[in-house]
DNA sequence: AAGTACTGTGTAATGATTTGA
DNA sequence: ATCAAATCATTACACAGTACT
């Protein structure tokens, strides 16, 4: 009771319902409204003092979009006095400030999911190389470490013993390490590209077939196995 | 003009409006309506044609809900044909058709983004450990290299050409992996401990603290690097 | 035959609502 | 009252065919 003192608050904030349910007045079919050239970056306010007659916008503008933007960077929270600021600043409602702080929130997570499943990615094959190049240090290892059990036993020295159970202990450690054991590592599909960028996620996740954009529209949605839950 | 024949489909697109336009009607103050309990599960219909007056529901029933999931199971992407049959038989329009099927597959690729962070998780951890096992094994063949040159050293032979070409190669392959040098294995925080679930994917990205909910609300916002574009 | 307008579809981003805690 | 999560819908732009000039 303390905020949202003149109006309810909840009054006005509904989109221009009008546009979207009357869409079939205009000439256009189905759902390709063509929007007023010009009004798209423009800086009409769109408070509750002139969203009565036929301002077919929901869109915030960027001057609000950067405030609301700038004070989400310093606190994801929305503290009440900071909603009501901003509802004033920005001529909207405080419902709508905390929608857009919700929705900014929901959303951020998954910006940080992808970010994170990207530093993971590179991660993953920074360790593969490393454990590809131990690998062949092994080898490399074992191989001189033959030559020389060779040599000597051709000298017919005997320090067998000691070299078996070195042989023993190795074999066990990397036992299941000889090969290209990794059933995910490329059957996982898809990622074990370079890391270009966040949007380069759908493309691993989808089977994308950059080059096919004529034949075949709907075969990507078609392989990937249901996760669903 | 062979399709969409009968109806624009975009005639009747819209949402039943008035519970939300005009949701300040209702005594309720700010974004707590109250809704008139016993309507939510119900299997009432709500196709075009009874939509006038007050039903103020938007969720789909279960069967409409079952027999979306149920096609898009099979077909992520919704050709014109599914769509009108599945709007007859549901008694939906085909616009709520396809933007059902659009919003479907966003959160079904949030889903396989998740799946596919815990997936590769899992992987990362195994050859970390394959990685570790290697390197301890190279640990072990130097020694007994070692160990075996010096008893060659102490005995006055001389292969120590073969012996420091192999030693050189050796520190090469291995120079950046003899000690833990991963910045985010476990820098990246929060992700080194077993891979619970698909939900469990929040507490590694937020800096959850699972113990304390009472204090300090707002901390796990104010604490991780912004990723923002 | 090239250019242009129209239409349907897709995805991405975004605003808003509902529900339950 | 607030939040998170899920959901519905809209906005906006891109691209592909088709048709009309």
């Amino acid at each position: 009771m303390d905020w949202n003192d003149h109006v309810n608050s909840r009054s006005f904030i509904s989109r221009p319902v009008a546009q979207t349910s009357f869409a079939f007045l205009y000439n256009y079919k189905d759902d390709h409204y063509v929007y007023p050239t010009g009004l798209i970056g423009m800086d009409m306010k769109q408070n509750e003092y002139e969203n009565n007659n036929q301002d077919k916008k929901k869109r915030l503008t960027s001057e609000q979009l950067e405030a609301l933007e700038t004070t989400f960077q310093e606190e994801k929270k929305l503290d009440p006095d900071t909603k009501m600021k901003l509802a004033n600043d920005l001529g909207l409602q405080p419902r709508q400030i905390a929608v857009w702080f919700q929705n900014r929130r929901a959303r951020w997570k998954n910006k940080q999911l992808e970010c994170l499943y990207d530093t993971l990615k590179q991660e993953f094959d920074v360790v593969c190389m490393e454990k590809q190049k131990l690998q062949e240090e092994v080898l490399a290892l074992r191989t001189i470490l033959k030559q020389r059990v060779n040599k000597r036993q051709g000298a017919g020295s005997s320090t067998r013993y000691t070299y078996m159970s070195g042989e023993e202990t190795i074999e066990s450690a990397s036992a299941a390490n000889t090969t290209n054991n990794h059933p995910h590592q490329l059957t996982l599909g898809q990622h074990q590209g370079a890391v270009a960028s966040t949007t380069a996620m759908a493309d691993r996740m989808i089977n994308y077939d950059p080059g096919s954009s004529v034949s075949a529209p709907y075969s990507k949605w078609a392989v990937l196995p249901s996760y669903e839950p």
